[in-house]
DNA sequence: GCCAACGTTGGC
DNA sequence: GCCAACGTTGGC
């Protein structure tokens, strides 16, 4: 099983949503690196940090888990959705989503502050300077790592 | 295939 | 709202 971290802004879609969803699908990914990794590699059952970008503060507010793996993001070929690509089309789909189920709602947000100031994780991706990719990769480590802090 | 211009992300 | 760091687009 691998770890992840999904990024979404809270305004549009924020953990509260997700938990009272149940399950969603991460629709409006436009970015092939990030298209990859769910295409190729995000398997059922697979962890997710939920993790609030363009919030104050920015931080992982909880965990979900991968529900249903890959298949066409249909708001791609939608003409009335902001994430319509002219380029995709039911049959050239291009952009892909996953379903995300709820798993928990961290007590406190853990601010991207906090993960900067622990050491164990001075390595992960959502620290670096410029990472902007929307979907990461989340080692084994770095993620009992983030678990502790939300337990404390 | 280069690269300048442009658009987006996302912390601050 | 600013702007640095990226990613994408399109002329050549």
């Amino acid at each position: 099983m691998r770890y992840w971290l999904m990024k979404t802004e809270p305004e549009v879609f924020s953990i509260q949503d997700l938990k009272k969803m149940k399950t969603n699908h991460w629709d409006g990914v436009r970015n092939y690196q990030a298209r990859n990794f769910m295409r190729d590699q995000m398997k059922m059952g697979d962890l997710i940090l939920f993790y609030h970008s363009n919030a104050t503060p920015p931080g992982i507010a909880g965990l979900a888990k991968v529900s249903k793996e890959a298949y066409p993001d249909f708001t791609a070929w939608d003409k009335k959705s902001e994430y319509f690509d002219p380029k995709a089309s039911k049959e050239k789909p291009t952009w892909m989503m996953v379903d995300v189920q709820f798993v928990e709602e961290f007590k406190q947000l853990i601010p991207l502050e906090s993960l900067r100031m622990n050491p164990q994780l001075k390595d992960m991706l959502v620290i670096k300077k410029g990472m902007r990719l929307s979907i990461q990769p989340v080692s084994q480590t770095h993620f009992n790592a983030v678990l502790i802090m939300a337990s404390l």
